[in-house]
DNA sequence: AATAAATAGGTGTAAATTACAGATAAAGGT
DNA sequence: ACCTTTATCTGTAATTTACACCTATTTATT
């Protein structure tokens, strides 16, 4: 769980180090994953990286889990079975669920929106009439 | 040092109102607009309304744009020509033109993680083997 | 046996961002 | 005279994120 971006700005809080996305997708992408399978932090931590969010803060990470938990999103219980530190398992709720539709619904909206920016954003790229930008984005 | 924060929190911060998108794409398309056309603040706030980007908070708009100029991703100049209040006109800098095309990359990424998310989501709703489940929101 | 590393779950708080509430100024409508 | 629209901007409360650090148990390495 690197992502060490040392970038000490001084004064003057720059506009920002780099075009750095949006990444409070970790809420809704938790309880998609509660809703398939129930998990404990850590456990969803590692699915969460694997899902592309890298850079998730840990600690941060767990108190988003009790608040949702605080929230009624999620309940959890805590799992001594196996051996090591016990485990607290997660797993989601009615109310979870809907707020997991209402996520979906307003990120639908976002998609879009990034669609739109997507768009216009090529069409000022379109004509490359034997432009030697040299600049090939692959995407 | 400023104690700006009440540490009363007994109330606790819940989740997220509603599921809230991102919100940041204000810069990004800032950039984009100004690459078309030379504005003024007020027009580009307009605009990014248009776009899709309502709520954007008036104050913090003009604040952004300043950062931007500080940064040298935008210039300005005021434009006296017409009638009422003097406008701020901004144009891109080449090298606000280079910070959006970082910009497009990571929200290109931010893309892919949307569309994985609704893949997921999607999935969860399609089999429909007359699970008993009968829960047909069709948002 | 001691040390390190992985697993597991946190706390404290500085820094940055966003939200909210205005101020200021010129022009036009009623 | 007053209200609304256009236009730019400041102050600061509230919230979120980033960074640093802590505890505890088990397994692997020296």
């Amino acid at each position: 769980m690197a992502s060490r971006r040392s970038n000490s700005k001084e004064n003057g809080t720059a506009t920002e180090p780099i075009g750095s996305a949006p990444k409070n997708l970790i809420i809704p992408v938790l309880l998609l994953l509660l809703k398939e399978w129930n998990a404990h932090g850590y456990e969803l931590m590692q699915k969460l990286v694997q899902f592309g969010l890298h850079s998730v803060d840990q600690g941060n990470f767990y108190r988003i889990l009790r608040q949702l938990e605080k929230d009624e999103f999620v309940t959890s219980r805590w799992d001594t079975s196996s051996s090591g530190r016990p485990k607290r398992v997660y797993s989601i709720t009615q109310a979870g669920e809907q707020y997991l539709d209402l996520w979906a619904n307003s990120l639908g909206e976002y998609q879009k929106m990034l669609d739109r920016f997507f768009n216009m954003y090529r069409r000022m790229f379109i004509p490359a009439t034997q432009n030697e930008k040299s600049e090939q984005s692959h995407n």
